[in-house]
DNA sequence: ATGGTGGGCGACCCA
């Protein structure tokens, strides 16, 4: 069973792209991010003529997400339990036995801002969401886009990023939290190497200088953990023409 | 040099 984790960056877009992936890569389990359509507006049947459900949550311009499933997904929830929020960031959902918890975390913009506090917040929440989740599905598997490097392997120049939004001690704190679950980051437990990224910026060559952050990730509970087979990012999606500043990052389960 | 590129939308916001 292979689960991927990709922000799309709007699926409008990118619909050729995740086309072509899908193609390539043959997930059973994918978690969108950055869908940028509302629910109405969702191409759950261009995605179904690819041998995919979907389930999804989104809203006009930001935000959205999305599970995609080769076998139907039970048991959705597209919200934290008891958390205001307006934004739609979170859906989970049960798919052959296993709980998955698709995740955009929020960017937070710098320390200090208001939307770094509210990313604070939200990921507190989540926190205690999480703690339920894996009491009720101890086979879970929480993935997304998480706006934070857990550690300075995982960026291309951590001098430069130290202290920095995506990278600060309190954002890392918050991922180590949910960690804390039972949860591991399936990418550490088969490379170990500095290096590997999963978001390039737009800007600056970033791609071409390889100026990569590792902030999408696939994370399996303690009793998946002798399951995770490999793990890895394909990075070739993101370059392609007109691609989104994200790559796929996945995780396979042996049966 | 506090820049730059991209998506969505609608003449700025978010990443």
């Amino acid at each position: 069973m292979k689960i991927a984790t990709w922000n799309v960056n709007s699926l409008n877009v990118r619909m050729p792209h995740l086309k072509q992936w899908l193609v390539e890569a043959q997930p059973d389990v994918v978690g969108l991010q950055e869908t940028k359509l509302d629910d109405p507006r969702f191409p759950d049947a261009d995605i179904a003529a690819l041998g995919y459900r979907s389930v999804f949550c989104g809203q006009k311009t930001y935000n959205g997400v999305a599970l995609l499933s080769r076998v139907p997904a039970g048991e959705c929830v597209v919200a934290i339990p008891g958390f205001e929020d307006e934004q739609k960031r979170v859906i989970a959902a049960t798919i052959d036995g296993v709980r998955v918890v698709n995740l955009y975390v929020v960017n937070g913009k710098a320390v200090g801002d208001p939307k770094y506090d509210y990313k604070l917040r939200w990921l507190a929440a989540v926190r205690d969401w999480l703690a339920e989740e894996i009491r009720a599905h101890p086979e879970l598997v929480v993935l997304g886009d998480f706006n934070i490097a857990p550690d300075d392997r995982d960026v291309h120049d951590p001098a430069a990023w130290h202290g920095k939004i995506l990278c600060s001690t309190p954002e890392r704190d918050a991922l180590r939290a949910l960690l804390d679950l039972g949860l591991h980051d399936s990418f550490r437990l088969h490379q170990q190497e500095a290096g590997h990224f999963s978001w390039w910026d737009y800007r600056l060559g970033g791609l071409r200088r390889n100026l990569g952050l590792r902030i999408d990730l696939v994370l399996v509970s303690e009793a998946l953990r002798a399951r995770c087979a490999a793990a890895g990012i394909d990075r070739e999606p993101r370059t392609w023409e007109r691609p989104s500043d994200h790559a796929p990052a996945w995780v396979t389960l042996a049966r």
